[in-house]
RNA sequence: GGGUGCAUAGCUCAGCGGUAGAGCGCCGCCCUUACAAGGCGGAUGUCGGCGGUUCGAACCCGUCUGCACCCACCA
């Protein structure tokens, strides 16, 4: 902090001189977001005539709070809306929240463990009352940081997966499934996470290289023994068969017979299967249909019983010694009994291999005989690949179109139950003698002895993935599906392509008549640490985004974010960067407060290009020149390059040189001061709507005092005019070089940046120069030269010349050093060149700019050779 | 076991066939009346290795090495 007062915070009508000399976020953000969303900027109206323009959210959890990937995510979105809004569309950001089915129960279980409480002490109801009112929290948490980081939505149409209209979409369109057929039950093998007690689905499995140790053992006696071997001992126990490849002669003469398994009192067959690798191990696995994916195949290719030794919390229930033992201490105990017995052949060793983990508590998944609810994905997933394959939905970046391709043409059947309380019970009544209803929204359900309603509940992707027609009011026909639907883009990371991205395009072509969700998916990155590591919590590297928006402003943090987003690639953040973008709003900040203080306007028309300085020509020329570059990048979703383009253009173009050079026409006034003032509103007016999208708070701030408008938000976006001059721009490309030629030469002789330094200064080879000489003088300090030089240093520098009286000053060795390296830069340069033109092949081939291009370099470098050799020339000693 | 992507300045990344770029960091000099959250100047790279295509390659092709991530029912 510096230790200026500062000045009161200031509204939109107060004189401009007012404006402190630091942008202080905090004095504007609040304010504007209330007044923005006061006012109905983001409220969406489904009977404007305007053309639409819709994204949804991608709900966030209820749990917990936003983390940099959602403030990365939700600056993204912003842009492309408030663009859109600007543009005209009817533009609706549509949000809302997710349930989080096992997210959101584990997380309030985890409380009431706190207080020694199981959820079963509270009993489902009370339970689901608890999650409700932690989610009243919770949620208020999540809309407050929306609302810190300036989310343009359509508050109004909040809605939340549990509510009862998204509820009865659920119903809807799960009770249509079932009526096709695409939705059924069946008892499988399934994915079982012993902690959290419920089934989970394939793509909610983690796999990580887990140290294992296997163990071989021998079934059978003597000449009819074989050696399986296993990771997991303890599932010998419901072993129902060991399989062999069926042209394996090793086992040949087992087939079809029966082996003794050790430590139990049965005999199991001894199957052939083709799933067998003969050439892994001893060539014979075990087979335990009840808990192994692979063995419940074989188990029912060869009509094996499926004996389950293990409960819901993995702990073993088959009869004997280890029976009540945990899975973990049961694997050891089977071990030492069977080394007791001989059984264990080979001493047991480390063994790395894959294992599965429950992707909301990381507990080892074991697989488990279950009965469970099923979606038929085959369909449906064929639709959706369609839909991208032919080209109604565009994926960007295109690359991670093989993603999606590897998900839905090779997907397995969706397990959508889960053994939880928290989420959309399945709509499915069991009576008493084994019917099973399914009931709509509409529908009573059965009633009377013995019906009972299924307990499971529903994926949570299942609710979300009908949200970009589940919030528009689906299943009835309302205005807003009519107009919003389909999406214009989806914006998500490219982790949830699989959860989320995949079933929203399966939901959506199947209940709304083969139409796809939305017209393009926009995939980003993930948000990482500024050394490029994954942000996560446990590593200790994650970060609260509201600290840095406290500390440095939600434009900052926006900018930087926005600057960082190549198109599906991560995104590093650090707060070095933060910073960068906190002075970069607050350059633009001094910039317009330069501008009020020098009376720029935005008032009537623009002058016309005849009676503008060649310096406001070139600025307006340029300005037009990035409205397009912009508008190409946000067409393509490339929110770093219009940002960089955007930063680089306001900092180095109109804030340093625009600016610079027209101090000295303001100082000079007159008509051309007027033009100017003018010119400097049109090109702030324009670069403030430009980066409003990405940051807003100090844009509108700034805009809406520079102009008196309403608000940027609602203001016109730019379009380009059109207006070019490339003459203008090559001459103030020589204003520019000849300046930083002089500095250069400046900082070399040692002349402090604010000494003045007599000068006479020989514009005529450049004839378009001479408009420029008050300001040239200004930029480098230069006086009139009186009288005679005592020292000069000449400078020939873009065909003029500046002679530059150093009294004596002038450091020769440093001088001459300089010149020396130039000398050999330009003496490289020449030898380059002209080895280039001399090459006949180079000469035929190349395309003519190439060639011309060449040329030049060469002039360039002949003539900086003479000048440089003139000025070693004069140089004393 | 498959698949994809990436290896460019100290760090994080752009560039993707015609003189190596940005931000931050670093080294000088400056509080020049919009801004020190600033200004000016400067240094820094065998563009992962090796081959090939081409008049020309950071960019295209092959190959190797290293690193990410995704998918997969390897006991």
């Amino acid at each position: 902090m510096t230790e200026k007062t500062q000045p009161p915070a200031f509204g939109p009508h107060s004189a401009s001189t007012d404006l402190p000399t630091q942008y202080t976020p905090a004095d504007v953000e609040r304010k504007l977001y209330e007044r923005w969303v006061e006012r109905g900027y983001f409220a969406a109206d489904p009977k404007s005539g305007k053309e639409p323009y819709a994204i949804v959210l991608p709900p966030p959890n209820v749990t917990g709070s936003l983390h940099p990937g959602h403030a990365f995510e939700h600056t993204l979105i912003d842009a492309l809306t408030r663009r859109k809004r600007m543009q005209g569309y009817e533009t609706l950001w549509q949000p809302g929240m997710d349930h989080a089915g096992i997210a959101t129960q584990n997380v309030v279980e985890r409380e009431l463990a706190k207080e020694g409480k199981s959820r079963h002490d509270l009993g489902r109801e009370a339970f689901v009352e608890r999650v409700w009112k932690w989610k009243a929290e919770s949620g208020g948490r999540i809309s407050g940081q929306m609302r810190r980081l300036g989310d343009g939505v359509d508050w109004s149409r909040e809605r939340f997966t549990m509510d009862e209209g998204l509820s009865r979409a659920v119903q809807t369109i799960f009770k249509r499934l079932f009526d096709d057929g695409l939705i059924y039950r069946a008892e499988r093998i399934i994915n079982w996470c012993p902690r959290c007690l419920t089934a989970i689905s394939d793509i909610e499995v983690e796999y990580q290289e887990d140290d294992g140790e296997l163990v071989s053992i021998r079934y059978g006696e003597g000449e009819d023994s074989v050696v399986v071997a296993t990771t997991r001992a303890e599932t010998m126990l419901g072993d129902t068969a060991v399989a062999v490849h069926p042209d394996d002669e090793r086992y040949a003469h087992l087939v079809g017979r029966t082996v003794r398994l050790p430590l139990t009192d049965r005999s199991i067959p001894v199957v052939a299967d083709e799933h067998v690798d003969p050439e892994f191990g001893t060539g014979a696995v075990k087979v335990t249909p009840a808990h192994d994916p692979n063995d419940f195949e074989i188990g029912r290719r060869h009509g094996l019983p499926q004996l389950t030794v293990m409960d819901e919390h993995a702990i073993i229930t088959a009869h004997g010694p280890f029976q009540g033992l945990d899975r973990l201490e049961a694997r050891s105990a089977v071990v030492a009994a069977l080394r007791a017995e001989g059984r264990i052949v080979a001493e047991k060793r480390p063994y790395r291999h894959s294992v599965g983990h429950c992707s909301r508590c990381k507990t080892t998944i074991e697989p488990r005989l279950s009965m469970q609810w099923w979606v038929k994905v085959a369909p449906l997933a064929e639709a959706a690949g369609d839909a991208v394959r032919d080209g109604r939905v565009a994926i960007h970046p295109k690359e991670m179109s093989s993603r999606y391709f590897e998900w839905v043409d090779n997907l397995h059947d969706w397990c959508i139950s889960r053994q939880l309380w928290w989420g959309h019970r399945i709509p499915v009544w069991y009576g008493p003698d084994g019917e099973t209803v399914c009931v709509g929204p509409d529908e009573e359900p059965p009633s009377g002895d013995g019906w009972h309603q299924e307990t499971d509940v529903l994926d949570t992707w299942f609710s979300s993935g009908l949200w970009p027609f589940s919030t528009l009011g689906w299943p009835e026909k309302t205005e807003s599906l009519a107009r919003f639907y389909p999406n214009s883009v989806l914006v998500t990371g490219y982790d949830i392509l699989f959860f989320w991205v995949a079933r929203m395009m399966m939901f959506g072509l199947y209940a709304m008549d083969g139409v796809p969700p939305f017209h393009t998916i926009a995939l980003h990155g993930m948000v990482r640490d500024q050394f490029g590591k994954k942000m996560s919590k446990s590593f200790g590297n994650a970060v609260d985004p509201l600290d840095w928006m406290d500390a440095y402003g939600s434009d900052a943090v926006r900018f930087t974010l926005a600057r960082g987003a190549n198109p599906g690639v991560d995104v590093p953040i650090g707060e070095d960067w933060v910073q960068a973008s906190r002075n970069f709003a607050n350059k633009v900040w001094n910039a317009t407060r330069f501008a009020l203080l020098n009376g720029a306007t935005v008032e009537g028309e623009l002058p016309s290009p005849e009676e503008m300085s060649a310096t406001d020509r070139w600025i307006l020329s340029r300005l037009n020149s990035v409205v397009s570059e912009v508008d190409a990048y946000y067409d393509d979703y490339q929110f770093a390059k219009l940002s960089d383009a955007l930063f680089h253009f306001a900092w180095d173009e109109v804030f340093d040189w625009y600016v610079e050079l027209s101090k000295t026409t303001f100082a000079a006034g007159g008509r051309p001061a007027e033009v100017s003032r003018r010119v400097l509103g049109e090109v702030l007016d324009v670069t403030l709507r430009l980066l409003h999208p990405v940051t807003p708070f100090v844009t509108d701030e700034l805009w809406t005092t520079l102009t008196s408008g309403e608000s940027v938000v609602v203001a016109a976006w730019p379009e380009d005019s059109g207006f070019r001059d490339p003459a203008a721009e090559r001459e103030i490309d020589t204003v520019r070089q000849l300046v930083t030629e002089v500095r250069r030469f400046r900082a070399d002789q040692g002349l402090q940046p604010g000494q003045r330094v007599p000068a006479a200064l020989d514009l005529t080879a450049v004839p378009a120069l001479t408009a420029h000489e008050e300001a040239i003088r200004s930029l480098l300090r230069l006086q009139p030269a009186g009288g005679d030089f005592t020292a000069t240093a000449t400078l020939p520098v873009a065909g003029a010349t500046v002679a530059l009286d150093l009294s004596g000053a002038i450091d020769v060795e440093a001088e001459r050093r300089r010149l020396t390296k130039d000398l050999a830069a330009a003496e490289k340069e020449l030898a380059q060149t002209t080895a280039k033109l001399g090459n006949e092949a180079f000469l035929a081939k190349a395309p003519d700019h190439v060639v011309d291009k060449i040329r030049a370099r060469r002039a360039a470098a002949e003539a900086d050779i003479a000048r440089i050799g003139t000025q070693l020339d004069r140089l004393p000693g």
